[in-house]
DNA sequence: AGATGAATCACCCTTTCGGGTGAAGGCTAT
DNA sequence: ATAGCCTTCACCCGAAAGGGTGATTCATCT
């Protein structure tokens, strides 16, 4: 954390230098404008882009169980139907195959089609895969 | 997506105006030129930290559920060792045996030895309940 | 009426999981 | 040093999961 605080000061340090050279560049010379202009623009896009990515990145906080809102637009958008959803739902569950079929009174094969389109439209090579990208996707709780 | 370049291409053709505005500014009166550079330099961090963010955000979503708190005691009272705990974790993420044992330097096997004896703390029959009864349990967030 | 997509099921085949058992090396506490 | 736990690994075997293909029924859409 110190070590964080330290580049960022470094850096602004820099950058703060380095727009003072600019602006006596500007006073001194009487150079194309838009050039320097453009380069803060650049300049500071970037730092923003970077800064806002680093204060973002791996704290970006989405509540699991306690506000959940089922939205089927999300399911439309991958084209995931209603009797996929419920595999999925009872998948995150924790069942086998074979129990998912006995609950919802079909065959073991019918399970398993249905998880295999499921696998296609959430990208995933497993079953688990499957829940912890329905998750992040809010699909399921 | 059309919608999205078109808001893009309105906002982009605005700050172009505003910024030739500041030219123009810049180059009828004779104001204090850090000013500019100022607002130049807030205003394109502003710009990039938003598409940054528009980029990513999509994409980098990680579901960590905050009302979690990591507490050894509740491994210690199921028996969970640390190398167990760390095969739980890359389970839940999705990862088969194969890629746990690769990403921890082990072989397969030992992953199997692991996750054998946290089915039988964890009372689960597959890996899926594992994760789930380990959620339940407040192991993993 | 034909097209489309869903839900259902079957068969085959490969990979992955999981259970059971055994065992060796290392660390720790008694 | 001896017992206990953790970690590592191996082998065998059966069960579960997953991929691929094809087929039927049914409702809906054009």
């Amino acid at each position: 954390m110190k070590r964080t605080i330290l580049i960022y000061g470094i850096a602004l340090a820099i950058l703060i230098s380095f727009l003072k050279f600019l602006e006596y560049r500007l006073f001194v010379r009487d150079l194309a404008i838009e050039f320097y202009v453009g380069i803060i623009a650049v300049m500071f896009t970037i730092l923003g882009a970077w800064v806002g990515l680093k204060l973002t990145s791996r704290k970006t906080i989405i509540i699991t169980n306690p506000n959940f809102k089922f939205d089927e637009s999300r399911l439309e958008k991958l084209g995931i139907s209603k009797r996929e959803y419920e595999v999925l739902e009872l998948m995150a569950k924790g069942l086998s195959n074979q129990e998912i079929a006995d609950k919802l009174f079909v065959s073991l094969n019918t399970i398993k089609t249905h998880s295999s389109n499921l696998f296609l439209k959430l990208e995933a090579k497993r079953r688990t895969q499957a829940i912890q990208r329905a998750k992040e996707l809010q699909l399921i709780p």
